[in-house]
DNA sequence: CACTCAATGCAATCGGTTTGCAAATGCGTT
DNA sequence: AACGCATTTGCAAACCGATTGCATTGAGTG
């Protein structure tokens, strides 16, 4: 399917990936490689659109883990550069795994009517970002780019009036 | 049909602009023109940067109206065409004034260390958004783009640097 | 001038997120 | 294998932006 990982020739999906990886960054940090952060991690690698705290918490099974640990991990993880945080505006941020793979950030395509989450791969023009930044005298740019419209299927559902 | 405002007798301070337009919108829509409502946009006007509910507040000294008014108000102005919202990440909803003569919406770039705003007066690729909806059959779709960074004069700070 | 419904003030509430603190736990050290 | 200490966790309470129910006020209209 995907190109073949360089490091690890041998696995197609990410579930069966070992955390090594994960332990190895996470004690790089002096951090600890605890089951709620295994369980977490685990969790975001076999999803494909970014989860919030609570959907997270929901996939560990209400009892495994406290939300607020859920909470705190989130940004001890974001900061580590294990997950990535994207913001869709409706007030509950959302994660997504930051393997190397897929790493470079990218955009997403949400329904506003039943909220499924498409990545966008295609690539948002740089220069621009880079004629902004240097008019202005700004350092450091990043930017934040998230696109909302209706899916092909709520177009098909009658749903709403309007 | 910007002509020197009559003055009406119990306005507040400062609009020198005229609510007549902001009168015609609100009444076409059966909406009253209220104390609040001119003070608001009243803010508004004064200010080049998006403001938040809170700051508008601040602005209109709290006395003289109700927060959970103003934030009733950002809605109904906002559905109404008025105001335009936008939101940085930071949890605070933002609002600037959407007469006609500053264009359709824009963008930003927020300097992260103090917080100003520069509108970007760039205009964002609509083919790119274009292709992206068409790619993945969505239809009616918008999007969000801000931009973060340093600005000069936080650049100059030396402020704690890693 | 009276009437009616929109709008306001006030307080309670809500959902997401953060934090204080004591108990539990990872993990390098002994 | 046990120890010791800093990191983590669970729990509860606090926070914060935002929303809402309700009684009252007030704008616009006949």
């Amino acid at each position: 399917m995907s190109k073949p990982c360089s490091r690890h020739p041998h696995t197609h999906r990410l579930i069966q990936q070992p955390l090594t990886e994960l332990t190895e960054k996470l004690r790089q940090g002096s951090r600890k490689v605890t089951g709620p952060r295994q369980a977490i991690l685990d969790v975001l690698r076999r999803h494909a659109s970014p989860l919030t705290n609570k959907e997270i918490h929901a996939a560990l099974g209400k009892e495994d883990c406290d939300l607020a640990t859920i909470y705190r991990n989130m940004h001890t993880l974001e900061r580590m550069g294990l997950v990535r945080r994207y913001d869709f505006g409706d007030g509950a941020a959302r994660f997504e795994l930051a393997s190397e793979e897929e790493s470079a950030h990218h955009h997403h395509l949400v329904c506003t009517r039943c909220s499924m989450i498409l990545e966008v791969d295609d690539c948002f023009p740089e220069e621009f970002q880079a004629s902004v930044a240097s008019r202005h005298g700004f350092v450091g740019v990043s930017h934040r780019l998230e696109f909302f419209g209706i899916c092909p299927k709520c177009q098909a559902t009658p749903s709403a009036t309007a």
